[in-house]
DNA sequence: TTTAGCACTCGGAAGAGGTGAGTGCTAACA
DNA sequence: TGTTAGCACTCACCTCTTCCGAGTGCTAAA
């Protein structure tokens, strides 16, 4: 266990090297209100928590510097969320104190204020929009060989998708159909359209009109959805202004992940409540080792529908992260909330 | 004017300039076959093309460099379109061979060969979707105040807009009211809807139900579109590998470009035939200054809608580069005349 | 247990020297 | 008159050394 002494002393080095990124000496931390010790015993104290494996040191003679380890001890015992600042407030209440209707609109500006505030890059996660409910099919023709299917679900998203259509249909033969469609699959989750079309509407359609042969089997592909949920990155540049990142090498292996989106969405995806850390090596990609991502969910009624998460050199500011955080996925949450 | 060797050295130069990012000196130029003379020699005519502006000096005693006049009389005069590669035009092929149906789709693998075959950031303007036609119109509720408006266009665009609806409209009145909407605004431009609603559309639809003085109110402010056009933009880590910016602060300043969007749309947006090329200074911006911009049109019949575009130093492999957007956008405009 | 003192370590800045790729200039040559 | 060989010169870059200072660990005294 650790004495108290030690730890004010980790406390004091992580909060420095968080703000200057600079190794901290046993000196500079006699002269801190904080602790009272002479350096010698601080250095004492730094040797221990050396062994202990929270701190490490650049070279013999330099100054310390928090270890992964640290950091997860910092932020499991040592964390205190800070208030928020006047301007944080502002930033956030200006935003969500507008009326905002789509979806997009919410998710893309909470994603604009977290990198803003923070210097960070901010990633959020949409929803997986296969689980919403058809509210309203249309089918608009395009020209002899092609249509457009546009699908608004109960969420308010909007999907559409070009098809080939069979040359022989007729306008009033598609509006007929529509309107079974309709009829039949309102409230069928997207992932399930496919499989209703097949079940239930094909021998319906058929009844009505000649040639649904045909059209069935394009329909059917323009409804399958294999869209994955859509990343909303803000504040791509910023990660180019942190100190840990001058080296080019290192900045374009993490660009290149964001731009990939595919590992990061996997490793946004969870179902844990409440805010989750992952500092350095404890997410398994390379080109992240030197980073962490603190990621929150946000719910659309009871249900978790994405993450909002920012990635950080591990030297993040968490206390002030955690904060921001916590804040917008509330935000988040309410403004949903009222919509539905 | 140039004399016939002064033209050799120039181009064997820049040509070797542009794939090594190397200072050329007179002893390697003596060398390559196309050229007959000795250093000696070479040297004098080097120091010719430096006093008219050509050619620079890193430093005194360095080999020679292009300078942005040396690269503008070479696209002009020195430049031979280099055939594609069969790998180029696999890759080209392999794309549009497929059949495609939507335009993002078309635009965004665009991009996306564009950047894989040269390493350089492409950028593709989307049209300008007020421009397009109303195709049809169809309005859903979502919930008691929101409703959502989704416009197809006559070139296969899904553009959808939440908004608020007054309390007391039917479902049946909103029926009558697409109906109508559809009915008068067909054919008409997207950016024309506000004022046409104003016009004729207002009365009609006072005539057939009440309470749709609210209503209007909101529908027109949904109708109006402010969107600017698209940008896709592809490879944008691939700036990072380019050896003339390795400093972070460069490649900032260009992300930083990239990522705000306005800026770039604007300097692309050409109705010049034919390849357009930007050289250093040649665009009016900081962040590009050492960057050079190829950008070329692509048509939907005849009328011009976007520009496809690649970003790269100014060291850029010209001849390359110019074969293959013209290839791209000669695909293009192919791929969306098929359509209409 | 704490602290003062001291020898020690190491990164980083500054300077010196050497190397080599490249130049410009001059004078001889075809 | 244009071309070329020869040569002195320049400058970036590398390496080696030196010096400095911030910081350490250890020891012995308080």
């Amino acid at each position: 266990m650790l004495t108290s002494r030690q730890l004010q002393i980790l406390k004091v080095i992580i909060d420095d090297f968080i703000l200057t990124a600079q190794p901290v000496g046993s000196r500079y931390i006699s002269k801190k209100e904080s602790v009272e010790s002479s350096p010698a015993t601080i250095r004492n104290e730094m040797a221990d928590l050396e062994e202990m494996g929270f701190l490490e040191k650049t070279h013999s003679s330099s100054g310390r510097v928090p270890s992964e380890k640290g950091y997860r001890f910092y932020v499991d015992h040592l964390l205190s969320p800070s208030q928020l600042s006047k301007n944080e407030k502002t930033e956030i209440e200006g935003t969500f104190g507008q009326r905002m209707l789509e979806f997009e609109q919410v998710v893309e500006r909470s994603a604009g204020i977290l990198s803003n505030l923070t210097n960070y890059t901010s990633i959020i996660l949409g929803p997986e929009v296969f689980e919403n409910k058809l509210k309203q099919l249309q089918i608009t023709p395009l020209n002899k060989e092609t249509a457009v299917a546009v699908l608004v679900t109960n969420t308010g998203h909007v999907e559409h998708r070009v098809f080939t259509i069979p040359v022989e249909i007729e306008p009033s033969d598609l509006e007929k159909m529509v309107n079974i469609l309709n009829d039949r699959l309102k409230g069928v989750a997207l992932i399930e359209l496919p499989n209703r079309l097949n079940e239930e509407v094909f021998s319906l359609l058929r009844e009505h009109a000649e040639h649904y042969n045909d059209a069935f089997h394009y329909l059917r592909s323009a409804l399958v959805d294999d869209k994955p949920a859509k990343l909303y990155v803000g504040g791509k540049t910023n990660m180019l202004m942190q100190p840990e990142f001058r080296d080019v090498d290192k900045i374009r292996s993490i660009m290149s992940m964001i731009e990939e989106e595919r590992d990061i969405a996997k490793l946004l995806k969870t179902n844990d409540q409440g805010i989750q850390m992952m500092i350095g090596h404890e997410n398994p990609f390379d080109a992240l080792q030197h980073c962490s991502i603190i990621t929150a969910n946000y719910y659309l009624g009871n249900q978790q529908v994405g993450t909002i998460a920012l990635l950080g050199p591990t030297r993040m500011e968490y206390n002030r992260v955690v904060a921001l955080i916590e804040e917008l996925s509330k935000n988040m949450t309410k403004t949903f909330k009222e919509w539905y």
